[in-house]
RNA sequence: GGACGCUUAGCUCAGUGGGAGAGCAUCUGCUUGACGUGCAGAGGGUCAGGGGUUCAAAUCCCUUAGCGUCCACCA
């Protein structure tokens, strides 16, 4: 049955045609309504470019749950889909036909969409691709696009609807202006970077007088947009300025000096100017007081007419030639460095113009107090439970959202405008009359359709979606800590407010992928990686490995070469002991549990570490701790596995018994195949194809997960780990010795009550293979004894033998004995511990001393002996 | 100004109340019939500093220092 693996691992090979292959056979639809649902909606990628390697990350734990619950018997839907990204997409499409010496309005609205849409159609092909590179059993019957019909359906009737609860507004604010791409911007949109700036200090002259009162600004070129100069009304200083003018030194109009008690007398002189259109906090202050709000500049960042002689001029431009005409005119009194946080867009990294617009905001006090009543009561479940807490301060403390955006790509806003009156109207279809009307002009905020992705994409607003009925709320969302504002949140409240439920039952949360050095890998620094080239090299299965065990949950993980390379190697491993198990079955061989009866205890012994890893990994799993389930299978694989059990079964399967050869091979094929089983979430491609050399299943992803043997008897393996241990020191005693392995040595055995210890005709013949070993009569006096678990061995004395470095050793050892009998003591002869700790502590302390304590004697009688020699 | 995370072997990171762990790196030995991308061994850490709780602290609490991240409208 089985063709001879080749001795190494080969990931092209393996990974060649298997998804072709899950995909014809349909493995990955949600589509067994008998089974319990389980559902993850995959983070939708922009589809701007390709995926990296935060993507493969994300993507790779939701495949391990998605593949571990399927095998678990669940029916499992992991939904693709993509976002339409609108202001990164229209950028990118900008920016491309710009290299053409296009710009959007030559296409027009039209044109330009057809552009979009051509874009997105070019790479949700090659994310599509991609994720089949990775593996991802993703169920594309149901994929969904942001900007398909069903879920701009969505969209509207959420905007409607918001609207007719008045929970959407249109209002006039200070907003975060993009003069680049010309649109406003969410705060969230908005980064914060430090900058060094100046603080301007400028001589504003009062009206009929000789005084100057000093002003400060950060951005001396809105002072042409500046209203009023405000003190505080109790400040002793400026009483006497009250209800007085000044001449603003850029424009040279007249402008009161008014009070209000905002105003902090201890900051800078203690006036300030207020610029009521380019600042939020004068904008408030402008409310209260009344005062005409006035825009210094274009959409596009360039100053306007209020700028005279600056007119069109660039804002930074602006300033650094006004602070230059101030200078000569004497109107500086000084100018400071000034380290600040500076507004940045997070799309086009332009710094963002605080500027007054009319936009469309979502209310969100309401619908974020609903959210939060029911988290507290019945939340979502984070992991790490520590996001719980930025989930829930962030929408503590929540402003308005505003949505609307000054772009063509996107959903466009369902208002109408009547030409004549003005009136609005929102609807989920055009007004009758719509050649009176004028449909607004922008679209949303592309994290608008996102917020109801756990639910749009299930069918609704269609109530009798079945998909609907049954996979919301969402199993789990898997997402990276970064953008729990921009989305968790959002959803949560556009779930608890449009369906009366939170949108998941867990919300699992991982970290970022940082270079080697722990630098966040960016395209300014050159430091990307591309998870497509590492698949070249090193194949999906180890990069997966990698990424899902290297870090512990919700921490930064840093991608390390070195590492993938380990995580390769392990497979290797895993590929050769699997071809040692082939290479050992006789032709026509057929797995049979029933054999398992017959276990030998060496058998056993693997199975009852088998059953115990079974437990650790399942119970990891579902914690969502991949690190803690891969290193468990790791240790097994390749320590009990590999380095015991298979080197143990050498000897039987060497031997003449078939039964008993049976029995070994059917024992290793079993453990190998659970082995295979529990890896293969994690490296779904060479589980596959090593499974299809074991098994008769169409494919190890609709296979059963392991469970822990039931019928297994309970058995005392102590002499299996007797054996290994007696091994282990023979090594030792060899290489420190420097013994070859051709010199045979001769040993006796005595058991922890010093009687003589026998070894069966197996371990016998072990010992032989692995290290040379044979019982004999040996005269303790003039041999060496050395402790092992739960008993001694004494071998004979040999000429290559070196005494004094045989002193060094046992001394050591005596050293590390007589520590741990210490702290064993100490704990056994304390009263509150014998009394206070828990009762199974205290005996496996007392195990402990009296091993030790036997140990201890052991090597004492020697080194005495030795030394009377 | 708030919030969070990190500090453990040369490097990258696990561990989280009762004997300090892994991978890589280093050193020694090995043509063992799956694997030299391997096998068998070894060395290497006052678990950032200080204080507290406890019979017992790398682990829980407080505090200090350093590094990092996020949030925040101060002219």
């Amino acid at each position: 049955m089985t063709k001879p693996l080749p001795t190494r691992y080969d990931h092209k090979h393996v990974e060649s045609g298997k998804y072709d292959f899950w995909m014809k056979h349909d493995l990955f639809s949600a589509k067994s309504p008998e089974k319990p649902p389980f559902c993850i909606v995959i983070p939708p990628p922009n589809v701007t470019g390709k995926l990296h390697l935060g993507h493969a990350w994300d993507t790779a734990l939701q495949d391990i749950i998605a593949r571990f619950k399927r095998m678990q018997g669940f029916d499992m839907l992991w939904l693709a889909g993509m976002d339409h990204a609108g202001i990164a997409t229209q950028a990118k499409v900008e920016a491309r036909l710009k290299e053409e010496g296009i710009s959007k309005y030559d296409l027009g609205r039209e044109g330009f969409l057809e552009q979009a849409w051509a874009w997105k159609h070019t790479y949700a092909d090659f994310i599509r691709k991609q994720w089949a590179t990775l593996g991802l059993s993703l169920d594309y019957s149901r994929e969904r696009f942001t900007l398909d019909d069903g879920l701009s359906d969505a969209v509207k009737k959420v905007f409607v609807d918001l609207y007719h609860q008045g929970l959407i507004y249109q209002g006039e604010r200070i907003i975060n202006w993009d003069p680049q791409a010309q649109t406003a911007l969410s705060n969230i949109e908005v980064i914060h970077k430090e900058v060094e700036g100046g603080m301007y200090h400028f001589r504003f002259k009062v009206v009929d007088s000789d005084e100057i009162l000093v002003v400060a600004t950060t951005r001396p070129e809105t002072m042409f947009g500046d209203v009023c100069v405000f003190v505080h009304p109790l400040d002793e200083r400026y009483k006497h300025l009250h209800g007085k003018m000044v001449i603003n030194p850029a424009s040279k109009k007249m402008m009161p000096i008014l009070t209000d008690s905002y105003i902090d007398q201890s900051f800078g002189s203690g006036a300030m100017k207020c610029t009521p259109a380019h600042d939020p906090n004068d904008f408030s202050l402008a409310q209260t007081h009344h005062l005409e709000k006035v825009l210094c500049m274009h959409p596009d960042g360039t100053m306007n007419e209020l700028a005279g002689q600056y007119e069109g001029l660039d804002r930074f431009e602006c300033r650094t030639q006004l602070v230059k005409q101030l200078q000569e005119e004497d109107l500086v009194e000084r100018i400071e460095k000034h380290i600040h946080q500076v507004g940045h867009s997070e799309r086009t990294d332009v710094i963002v113009e605080p500027y007054l617009s009319k936009q469309w905001f979502v209310k969100m006090k309401p619908l974020a107090q609903k959210v939060l009543e029911k988290q507290h009561h019945n939340g979502m479940n984070f992991v790490p439970e520590r996001f719980e807490k930025t989930f829930v301060q962030w929408l503590e403390n929540i402003e308005d959202w505003c949505i609307s955006r000054q772009l063509w790509w996107g959903h466009r806003i369902p208002a109408y405008k009547h030409k004549v009156t003005e009136e609005i109207v929102v609807s989920l279809t055009p007004p009758q009359n719509m050649d009176d009307y004028i449909q607004d002009e922008d679209v949303l905020d592309t994290w608008f359709s996102s917020a109801l992705w756990p639910f749009s994409t299930l069918g609704w607003p269609d109530e009798s979606s079945q998909d609907l009925k049954r996979f919301f709320p969402n199993s789990v969302l898997v997402t990276g800590y970064d953008i729990i504002f921009f989305w968790v949140a959002r959803m949560a409240f556009m779930s608890e407010h449009f369906m009366n439920e939170l949108p998941f039952k867990d919300v699992l949360i991982h970290g970022l992928v940082r270079d080697a050095s722990g630098r966040k890998m960016s395209k300014s620094l050159g430091n990307g990686v591309d998870p497509m080239d590492v698949v070249e090299k090193y194949g999906a299965d180890a990069l997966r490995f990698f990424l899902t065990t290297s870090s512990s949950p919700g921490q930064d993980l840093r991608y390390m070469e070195e590492k993938v390379e380990a995580s390769w190697n392990f497979i290797n491993k895993l590929w050769n002991a699997s071809r040692f198990v082939l290479m050992n079955l006789p032709e026509g061989f057929k797995s049979d549990e029933s054999h398992l009866k017959d276990a030998s205890e060496l058998d056993l012994w693997l199975l009852t570490k088998l059953d115990a890893t079974i437990t650790q990994v399942s119970d990891a799993m579902e914690a969502y701790d991949f690190g803690l389930a891969g290193s468990t299978l790791v240790n097994f694989t390749w320590n009990d596995f590999c380095s015991w059990s298979i080197e143990l079964a050498k000897v039987p399967l060497s031997g003449h018994d078939d039964h008993v050869k049976l029995v070994t091979l059917n024992t290793l094929v079993y453990t190998l195949k659970a082995i295979l089983k529990m890896l293969h979430p994690f490296m779904p491609f060479v589980s596959e194809e090593i499974y299809g050399q074991l098994s008769d299943e169409l494919s190890i992803s609709v296979s059963s997960y392991p469970t822990p043997s039931q019928s297994m008897k309970k058995v005392d393996v102590t002499r299996v780990d007797r054996l290994t241990s007696l091994i282990s020191a023979l090594r030792e005693l060899r290489l420190s010795q420097n013994i070859k392995k051709a010199n045979e040595l001769i040993i006796s055995l005595i058991d922890e009550s010093g009687h003589s210890y026998k070894l069966s005709e197996l371990e016998a013949d072990i010992l032989v293979k692995m290290v040379n070993a044979r019982s004999g009569d040996i005269n303790p006096e003039g041999a060496l004894t050395l402790p092992i678990l739960s008993a001694s061995v004494i071998v004979s004395m040999h000429e290559h033998m070196d005494m004094s470095e045989q002193i060094t050793k046992l001394e050591t050892l005596k050293a590390q004995l007589e520590k741990e009998i210490a702290r064993s003591k100490a704990m056994l002869s304390n009263e509150s511990f014998l009394a206070k700790a828990q009762p199974s502590k205290v005996e496996a302390e007392r195990a402990k001393a009296s091993e030790y304590q036997r140990q201890y004697e052991t090597i004492l009688a020697q080194l005495d002996a030795i030394l009377k020699r």
